[in-house]
DNA sequence: AGTGCGGTTAAGAATTGGTTAAGTTTTCGG
DNA sequence: CCGAAAACTTAACCAATTCTTAACCGCACT
């Protein structure tokens, strides 16, 4: 699978060499010229993170922390700086940097940085899903943990309550569902969704009563 | 839990100077001489392999070579060296390495990069390896082993199994497997895979239940 | 009552997977 | 190099699951 990588940079040509050697590695890459604009970026849910230390506005250590903190995102993150202190290491790896590149580097190095950080973090958790309240859903095994039961979804339940769950208290148009679920697939009735909907609340049993509809709106995974 | 490391250099003060470090910072930590004193060390199962690259006999690059592919161990590795030339990182990357330190290097870097990466590798193992129950893979022999027979395996279903038993209850989809197992070759339709998957289930008589399908996700080994 | 919306159910359709068999390729001993 | 055996790939048939649709029902609001 094509893995996503968002470069953060304020300096253009950097961005742009870097883009253009990772799209030719065969990766898909965003580009965000500042933290507030990566915030924004975000929402593609890239892989990976190329993260400038040193940027106008917010830093690139003040993203990653704020990532961490108040997104409980845990996107991997390689820091650029050409701060090559010691302090800078710890600080980046004290907010949960997965590596560290210090400029001036080769493209090479950040290739295979980049690779090695992918490989880790493919096998180790694809797609860690931040649990909501006591439910998680674990991409790996395709289900759905409550507590210590773990609950098999199909395909497309567990593509509907992964995009619930993936913005709790959002709500989801039933377009917007079979946009992502059904993904270009032949039309299908909106109402396909209801039935989908009601599989899943079945088998979450009380759990089940999170995800409520809001006539005329969509559907939506309400927080406790 | 508390995590084992192996120093492998062939400078004593060097790894007593580790060795006393990593241990003030809370890791058991083994030692040896050279590439081949390491190898029997590899028993007590290490969790993360400090590896000096430029030792007498064999090289740190080629006991990670070793152990990659002859003893199919995926202990995290981080390489020592002074050699802080490119074709060194790439090549130490190419054997899977996790991290590069070049000497000289600060001890407080060691020690957080030994966090990072031991923070990294655990998150995949915690999935790892919970029970295969009674069946192992022996890669030398291409045979499976189950209490006290041994099944020989074909190319393919050695690999199917191979990677569904890397990570019991992970799903794995037919494209993964076809990119595990097939690596490159030209292409061949997905259905192939049910055909071996069906040849390792006989084989593996009662326990060949333990390999279930998750209709529309793939196939994942179960566990008990 | 009428309307709009969503929950639920059941059926048929469509997809997916198990299995077998036949054809092809590779391997290996002679 | 040849031929047999093993391994691999593909296709086909059938069973099981999943998906889609339609219908019916209740609820809220006008």
């Amino acid at each position: 699978m094509q893995k996503r990588i968002l470069v953060v940079d304020d300096e253009p040509d950097l961005r742009d060499i870097l883009q253009c050697n990772l799209e030719a590695a065969g990766y898909i890459v965003d580009t965000a010229a500042s933290a507030e604009d990566a915030l924004t970026q975000m929402n593609a849910n890239p892989d990976l993170l190329l993260l400038d230390v040193m940027m106008g506005g917010m830093s690139g250590f003040a993203l990653a922390e704020k990532l961490r903190k108040e997104h409980a995102s845990d996107v991997p993150i390689i820091f650029l700086t050409a701060k090559d202190t010691e302090d800078d290491l710890l600080q980046g790896f004290s907010v949960g940097a997965d590596d560290y590149i210090s400029k001036p580097f080769s493209l090479q190095e950040v290739l295979v940085r980049v690779k090695a950080v992918l490989r880790r973090s493919t096998t180790a958790e694809e797609h860690a899903h931040p649990s909501v309240g006591t439910l998680k859903l674990i991409h790996e095994r395709k289900v759905v943990r409550m507590g210590n039961t773990e609950i098999p979804l199909s395909k497309k339940e567990f593509g509907i309550l992964h995009i619930l769950t993936s913005n709790p208290g959002r709500v989801f148009s039933r377009e917007e569902i079979l946009a992502e679920v059904w993904q270009g697939e032949s039309f299908v009735l909106d109402r396909t969704v209801d039935v989908h909907i009601a599989h899943v609340r079945k088998k979450l049993g009380e759990m089940g009563n999170r995800i409520v509809n809001r006539q005329g709106h969509g559907y939506c995974f309400v927080t406790i």
